[in-house]
DNA sequence: ACCTGAACACCGTTCAAGT
DNA sequence: ACCTGAACACCGTTCAAGT
């Protein structure tokens, strides 16, 4: 097979490359896709390079080791997050409270729909944060544009007035909370017969608002 | 060196056999400090094993995998940290305000003391949850306790009565989810420059309260 | 610059054998 | 019943070598 030598690339955005092409975002994707096949126990640098069609040793042209992989799954992790919250945030623009009842749910959902990524993001699989400059800088954007919300709905009334960075950890540690709770088997079945943990956070944010 | 014949061991609780003594707890306890010193990445079955003085394949006579050893750990760090929540609330028997109080900030102690236990009972290390009943019952009889605190303050007027369960769902969720995300190093540095955790948890507990 | 294959230390698990 | 030691498949990581 030949392949043009016209790249299409005219946008600064990271695309295929000659030889084995992008190695690096394929070795991310394939760590996901492994992730989500076989959960957090599954997940091997070999296993990840073989689905990738290279040798073990490749990996480590782009990654100076594992914990280095799994930094960049989970900031591909949040990079989502982001964009879900941004998205739905986004549309209701002058609607705060809109914005703290689809965000969270938002939140849930991606928690469902990615669980083991959302565990390797937040369960202390990643030892030694503090040395993933891009991890850090989108998961405090993250933190950032919760802050965000509640304070607009602060603004507007509808949360309790009191130093909006701290009320922020209190909500976003509330959703967190019972979504890990949930997805570790904690919350007990009496409760979960009656009620998602979609039910259960919005009823939360229920309780929090005041108007 | 000869040991006594006569065990003192009056009460059913399991203490020192013969032999290499009481291997199974020896091999829990082994566990524990491992993940202390070295964290959950350290913790192999032959460190364990190791540590305990026996060879490498001595564990499996007492469990049968890596992930039932898991779970033993993992269900002795939930009866100590039901001893702890246990002990302070018998402290205020009829003061379940303070109860609240005092039950959240020891859920976190434990959690900063034990830090990499607290990973292990609630990040998703242990799949299967399900097959260890000794893990569900002790986790439910902690949910059970926070339950129990909760609907004391409920009739006591001290938080709104709302179903109770899911109340307590809700403010443990809280409680978990703001240390889940100190844990983490998510919660951003301009936030935790001022207060801690505990701070940040008290924080939380007191914007529940109605009086 | 990017990738391969051999090599090393370590791991979980099994099993035949010892007491 | 409880423990050992050899063995196997798998893993993370390194390194000399290939293109």
């Amino acid at each position: 097979m030949t392949v043009s030598r016209f790249s299409l690339n005219i946008s600064p955005m990271p695309s295929k490359k000659y030889h084995h092409g992008d190695l690096k975002n394929a070795l991310i994707n394939a760590g996901v896709e492994i992730l989500a096949k076989e959960g957090i126990g599954g997940l091997s640098l070999r296993k990840v390079a073989q689905r990738a069609g290279v040798s073990h040793s490749a990996p480590y042209a782009h990654f100076p080791d594992k914990q280095s992989l799994i930094a960049a799954i989970s900031t591909e992790g949040f990079n989502q997050l982001y964009a879900e919250l941004d998205a739905v945030t986004s549309l209701y623009p002058y609607d705060p409270k809109k914005q703290l009842i689809e965000g969270s749910q938002a939140y849930v959902r991606f928690a469902m729909n990615n669980a083991d990524t959302f565990k390797i993001m937040f369960s202390g699989v990643l030892e030694k944060e503090k040395e993933y400059p891009a991890f850090l800088e989108i998961s405090h954007k993250t933190f950032e544009r919760v802050v965000g919300i509640v304070q607009a709905c602060q603004d507007a009334g509808i949360l309790r007035a009191s130093p909006s960075d701290m009320t922020a950890v209190t909500i976003w540690g509330q959703i967190h909370g019972v979504i890990a709770l949930g997805m570790e088997g904690q919350i007990s079945r009496t409760v979960l017969e009656h009620r998602s943990v979609q039910d259960i956070v919005a009823f939360a944010i229920e309780q929090l608002i005041l108007s």
